[in-house]
DNA sequence: CGGCATCCGAACTGATACTG
DNA sequence: CAGTATCAGTTCGGATGCCG
């Protein structure tokens, strides 16, 4: 099924079908690259594989694949912008869009939030797993 | 490699092994289901399958084992409080424990976001679908 | 450099069936 | 009701090769 032409989807999954619309836009921001491309490119805008490092220097990386389907879909939903100079050697700059900033911040006020709190969730998790292994 | 004894991981992926630990909580949370479980325990308490059919109600639906995962995943982050009362049948209450209500206050704030600007979205998906297609 | 297309192993997802 | 176990389908993501 799924007759979806060609949405791309990327970031994530996109669960087929039935779905109101907003909840599609809210996993391809949450989505696990998305979330880090708004991120990142709230601080500045980026080339892509400019960007690729910057994510990949935080943690594992993103594949080339993963990064040019979240990027798109961004693109799409409004978020992100694409400015493609027709230039040799192709440069590429990424940046967010006024809609796109809007979300950004709150995905970045997100990940503040979880760094500050990664102490009570670490004591969290110790004493859920002593309690099963005891 | 990946020696990882058994993460459950949950939400979503894991990245495998080599991950700053603060992603790996913020990926629970905006996790496909994780986003949604935590903006219904917002409101109240849900019993288990209360709370499936909750979600389910906005859009697809959440598999058993899904949900399951998902719970796992965020009571060992301590951001869900499981209450498991031993009667016949067996009643489970989940809700948010003081973490997880400022993790959900969040996550509820971009989803809320996401639904005010869907016209805006849908404008922008609109116009870069024209493009490509013309 | 910035993509796109494909093959392919690995991980995630979800319906079903089964236990307590 | 609240899970666990299993099996099959989907997606992920790396590697590779090609194009502008």
């Amino acid at each position: 099924m799924a007759v979806s032409v060609k949405t791309t989807t990327a970031g994530g999954y996109d669960a087929g079908e039935a779905m109101c619309p907003y909840r599609l836009v809210l996993e391809h921001v949450t989505s696990r690259w998305g979330v880090l491309v708004l991120i990142e490119l709230l601080e500045r805008s980026y080339r892509f594989s400019e960007l690729r490092r910057a994510i990949g220097r935080v943690g594992k990386g993103v594949s080339e694949k993963m990064l040019t389907q979240t990027l798109q879909t961004l693109e799409r939903d409004g978020l992100v912008h694409r400015d493609a100079k027709p230039v040799i050697p192709p440069r590429v700059d990424y940046s967010l869009t006024e809609l796109g900033r809007e979300a950004a911040e709150q995905v970045r006020s997100l990940a503040l939030w979880t760094s500050d709190r990664m102490a009570d969730v670490e004591k969290a998790r110790a004493a859920y797993d002593e309690a099963r292994t005891a």
